[in-house]
DNA sequence: TCATCGATCTGGACTTTGTCTAATTTCCGG
DNA sequence: CCGGAAATTAGACAAAGTCCAGATCGATGA
């Protein structure tokens, strides 16, 4: 599977989402690269060649993005958030020198014990962040 | 153990904290209480008699405390990062609609098959935060 | 008591991230 | 082509947090 763009508006359409010219960029710059990009990220990835895209459009549709389940957000670095292309169950690894954020696969992570949740609740994700530094 | 503002006080001297007016307001907001507050909610309560506080004492006293480690950090809503009394190994329950974020005791919790740390790294914590909404 | 001086505190300017809105542009069916 | 809905835009705005130069505090010792 090649993340052309083409296959961005395909992506986009499977999710239920109208791809125009702006939205294929930005799951572009997303996808092809596999990695956390926050809002700003994305802003100076799509703007490269030259100006193309707003900040208000950037911001909006990471956000449409994220209600259609297309990316998801992680929120590690207490002065922004992180949108992530890969939408499996994963764990995160946050370098807290760096700032660099990488993938744990989920399947061999087990996590045990927790209590009930509260009455009339429903868990909508579980967050696991190993937060490392420099040894020393 | 009464959170007395003489408690408070020996707690900052046993952290290596010179204990100042303000220092102790700060302390005493967060202990006395036993909830996770944000910078903004501290300078309310710390200011609801009559303005004592200012903003940038506030942070870095925040700040200070963090490296002390007498509160720690808790990092679950993308826009403001709490504070927590509770320096003991444990968890978050986050409900997303409300706000609320609420204590897991770690001692039931069992995370296993996590990955080998990258060479060098070390952790300095394991965050683990269960995200709750209204079912429905 | 009083002067001194390092530690602390302060107002306010500034930065960054993100939101909002009214106006414009694009897209598409008829 | 035309009309309207969907999408995009610039830029004003808001909130959280940082920074700095100057004021203030409070322990010390003359
Ligand atoms: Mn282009
Ligand atoms: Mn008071
Ligand atoms: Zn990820
Ligand atoms: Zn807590």
């Amino acid at each position: 599977m090649h993340y052309t763009r083409d296959n961005m508006a395909s992506l986009l359409r499977s999710h239920d989402i109208n791809p125009t010219h702006q939205r294929i960029e930005i799951a572009h710059a997303l996808f092809s690269r596999q990695e956390h990009l926050s809002a700003d990220q994305v802003m100076a990835i799509v703007n490269t060649r030259h100006s193309e895209t707003s900040k208000a459009t950037v911001y909006n549709t990471l956000k449409l993005f994220l209600e259609k389940g297309l990316v998801r957000e992680v929120i590690v670095d207490p002065s922004k958030v992180f949108y992530d292309p890969n939408t499996s169950a994963h764990h995160h690894l946050y370098e807290v020198d760096t700032g660099k954020l990488s993938d744990i696969d989920a399947t061999h992570v087990h996590i045990s014990g927790l209590p009930d949740l509260p009455a009339g609740m429903v868990t909508e994700g579980i967050d696991l962040i190993v937060r490392v530094r420099r040894a020393g």
